[in-house]
DNA sequence: CGGGGTTTTGACATGGGTCAAGGAACGTGG
DNA sequence: CCACGTTCCTTGACCCATGTCAAAACCCCG
């Protein structure tokens, strides 16, 4: 059920069976909800956080414009508020790209597990170091990489996220996200998105087509994008 | 000497005697760096974590063109790697923009904490978990905000961090950048650094001048920043 | 087979980048 | 305390990546 979530811890330290089932049993319930639904609102106050276990969700902040702004597209496996068992309420909102399906697991059990289980606590602990580490990427992406860039770092990164979790198939994802979505994360607008794909197909570098994307060039991209993997710490060490 | 460090923890929750003493026996020892000294390198494995006393300092990446992307500005009070501590290696560098002084804390000190004081443990984990708040805020402003308004945020957020460590003086504070450091924050060229900050000071909104801000219209300058301090966390949460 | 949401494309506008040069500020050595 | 070099700031002229606006074309899905 949240085989995603322990397969990426699993991927950085390893896990005790004590430690599973503290953590498989944390989950009281788990809920569906359909595309583009906003499952969390900047502002609400917190009691549980929200585990993805299937589909492609956001955090995102809306701008005054209208506009908003993705900070991190969430994949199955990603607690996609595990930070608000901290802060408590949250400066952003959160919601559904495609239907997803979510694990609830109440603030009282993750004060539990931290009170009685250090090690699986700083494993958790991890996995918020580990998003603002991606956040880190982003905000380099968005400052320094343009257009070709920006689009080679996502579905670079998307690629190897997935593949942790056992969602990539060979250079191939499933990619169901509208163009304009990938204006949201990229801080592009859609019709520059549009024309930035078309260059990195016509390069042979990926496409991006009916809700797949196909890295053709592997090295080209990385190039493009000056990609790497190092701030996704795919490594395993003892915490 | 890690008093702003207690200021900030202070400011969210409540921190008791045997806390605050377990950090301040947490510090070893302290160390004093020049300007424009790279103190943690990236890539580097990491054995303790560094607390910024005085100064300023900033995470930065490099790029491949020689650019560098600040990920975020530390100023006194802040860990400026306490993800070090989960992460054992880190992917950015850190140096000093002005002449710093550092307070080391070891990690086995930090590990010794996460295994006997569960409570203290979760307001370190809370500020790992705000600096991905800021981090979060500096994705929409690169994605989001023109020049004028990513000057604005910066401003803006500096006088509230430093406010809550007692370095502010009114609507100004010191800030002894350089206008091409600016630049690397804000993911703009010097020059149009430059040009922005004329602008924001023919409008009576700011002014940044021989090594001090002064914010001269609040209510203009966080209407041109959309500015919402929210992200800050500032309000006190038992965790 | 009709209609909403997408994707594509073209023509044009603009914020910010680039290049270049002069001026101010400031630390250092004489 | 001055002279000088170096770094930083400022400004102008020009350019380009990306934004804007608008209209087709496409593509599902009902």
């Amino acid at each position: 059920m949240i085989d995603h979530f322990i397969a990426k811890l699993r991927a950085r330290d390893d896990l005790s069976e004590v430690e599973e089932t503290a953590l498989r049993a944390a989950v009281v319930q788990t809920k569906q909800f359909r595309a583009d639904t906003t499952v969390i609102r900047s502002g609400d106050e917190l009691t549980q956080s929200w585990l993805l276990m299937s589909g492609f969700a956001a955090r995102f902040k809306d701008m005054h414009n209208g506009n908003r702004q993705i900070l991190e597209l969430n994949i199955p496996g990603d607690f996609v508020d595990l930070h608000g068992f901290l802060l408590k309420t949250i400066d952003h909102s959160v919601g559904t790209l495609t239907p997803c399906m979510f694990a609830i697991v109440p603030h009282t059990a993750l004060t539990r597990i931290s009170e009685e289980m250090p090690h699986l606590s700083r494993l958790l602990w991890l996995q918020t170091v580990l998003d603002a580490a991606i956040h880190r990427e982003w905000v380099t992406t968005l400052g320094q990489r343009p257009a070709t860039g920006r689009l080679a770092q996502l579905f670079l990164e998307l690629h190897y996220r997935l593949n942790l979790v056992g969602l990539a198939h060979g250079d191939e994802f499933d990619f169901p996200l509208t163009q304009s979505e990938i204006a949201e994360i990229t801080g592009l607008t859609p019709v520059h998105v549009n024309r930035t794909l078309k260059a990195l197909r016509e390069r042979n570098l990926a496409t991006a087509r009916s809700g797949k994307v196909q890295i053709l060039d592997r090295t080209g991209l990385e190039l493009e994008a000056g990609f790497d993997p190092t701030y996704l710490n795919l490594t395993r060490r003892p915490r």
